[in-house]
DNA sequence: GCCGGATATACTCACTTCGAGTATAAAAGG
DNA sequence: CCTTTTATACTCGAAGTGAGTATATCCGGC
């Protein structure tokens, strides 16, 4: 009996924030995501695939956080014997002073992911989406309601609000409904750049952890400079999540959290009045798991 | 260059709740988690590991969730020749009627993590805990204000609140303060039952999870029967949780989610007022994420 | 048949949080 | 000096949350 011999491999989504952009590192001018074998050398897999990440990019890694590991039959390598195991990882890149806009191997988010950002109002693009879905709905006869009650949740349809955590189920259902090259559709009736294999699939599973979990841990300061203005981490959080904020609000949110301190400076790049310098305060750092109980405890 | 080649396996949490006590499926009487190798012929881990425990235990596997892919290298198995990854899985399944007090392969969570259970009060054992932990923070001299933090966050000590989802967080502590017998220490200074390798930290993985996971998903509903009371769902919440809630509250709470509806019939077991039987919608399955932004939006 | 014990269910109230809007401050440029 | 632009500060009502109290309905004993 065979048992489960396998080729390992470790596949990267890194992320950084330039400006505005929310970008993504890639290889193959932006056809597929950083990966590489599972060395028998390293410790662990993080500690692997932190060194392997050091020696390829100049950054240092900040955050890095396992997020998948998928083993399909379809992902079968060049050779027959054995099938691969990926195991996906995202990681949190400091873009340090130099945003470089033409620089190789990082790309916008939402070049892959049009229908994602929602800063501007509703993107365009999401009318022919979700035109294309309902005629899906439609060809389905037994489960029909099931499937409309699927697009209309993750897409924001039907009374429901857009809900910038689902970019994973929403990128599944198009990939069900075949409106992504990847699913073998024609290029011209697909929507976002494509991938290499599941390529794609990962990078949103990626942007989808990032964007719930930026809700209830402070991983934005790994992608901010030491220090930074207010506007600037409430526009690094919208580029993330592809929203914007309320101002008042997300200042009073911020400060009530206690993560940050002013560093006695200011910066009056931006044109307009001053703005204070903030770092974060790394006393907290690990621990800290914002709020908590949502459960109605006793006093016991 | 002999590029990752390793061995897959697949290892399951499978959690139940009978009465008042959630229990995981073990082997070797409660030794180790049930595990397995990855076999070519599957279709996918999922579908791999939802087969092989339904031939494994008669009963039917509801929720299915990827937890951890583990492969440090301590971890290696009997032969030399290349390494063993594991992945592990957390499932839900609904023990039927039968609670089967003396079940053979199930035992409770408890007996392996004694000082989670704070239904009663806060468990006795963890004072003796919090002191070894205390030794073991005065014992280290450059970061000690660090390790201490760590500790007082982890264990709710020096004003802060225990936080039920840090478990995996108190056994890895643990672990490194060597008060666990997998860390190597005598078992006469060890807490809790231990486990094979590294199976009682997978366990942790799954329980902290579940423990997250019920705050925001709807996940309960797969560990209990088709018809039940208010009261019997707030107790199944409570084990899982290893707290007691505040039972007014925790009724709004469930009705305020539109979660349920009533049956229509009424069971008198627990001698008092007769309550009201109610089942789970399945109209709302997969979809509703409950809540959500947390996130300051703007009316754009 | 009535009463206390036990459990289920319903309602109230103060306090905090949250969404949304408005007002003031400090720079740059014509 | 006045307008534009960005930063910062304050206010207010609605909704949500923690905590406690009141009423309903069964069982068993007297």
């Amino acid at each position: 009996m065979t048992i489960g011999l396998a080729h390992a491999e470790l596949i990267a989504v890194l992320s950084a924030v330039t400006g505005d952009e929310p970008r993504v590192m890639t290889v193959r001018s932006g056809d597929a995501l950083p990966s590489g074998p599972f060395e028998l050398g390293h410790r662990s897999l993080q500690a692997g695939l932190r060194e392997w990440v050091g020696d390829q990019t100049g950054h240092p890694l900040g955050y890095l956080e396992q997020l998948y590991t998928f083993a399909d039959r379809d992902r079968t390598h060049e050779d027959a014997e054995g099938r691969t195991i990926s195991i996906s990882y995202l990681g949190l890149v400091r873009e340090q002073a130099a945003p470089g806009a033409g620089k190789p191997g990082w790309h916008g988010w939402y070049e892959y992911f049009p229908w994602e950002d929602h800063r501007g109002g509703r993107p365009e693009i999401l009318a022919a989406i979700t035109g294309r879905l309902q005629d899906w709905v439609a060809a389905e006869t037994a489960r029909r309601e099931h499937r409309r009650r699927r697009v209309d949740f993750a897409f924001g349809l039907d009374g429901a609000a857009w809900n910038e955590d689902l970019g994973l189920q929403r990128y599944e259902l198009m990939y069900e409904a075949g409106l992504v090259a990847e699913a073998g559709c024609s290029p011209a009736k697909s929507f976002g750049r494509s991938m290499f294999a599941d390529h794609r699939r990962i990078l949103a599973t990626g942007i989808a952890r990032l964007r719930a979990k930026i809700k209830y841990r402070p991983v934005v300061f790994e992608l901010m400079p030491e220090s930074f203005t207010l506007s600037q981490l409430q526009r690094t959080v919208e580029a993330l999540a592809g929203l914007t904020l309320h101002k008042p609000n997300f200042r009073r949110l911020i400060d009530q959290q206690e993560l940050i301190e002013e560093t006695g400076e200011a910066t009056s790049e931006t044109g307009g009045r001053p703005a204070k310098l903030f770092r974060y305060r790394h006393a907290v750092l690990e621990e800290r798991a914002l709020s908590g109980s949502k459960l109605p405890l006793s006093r016991n």
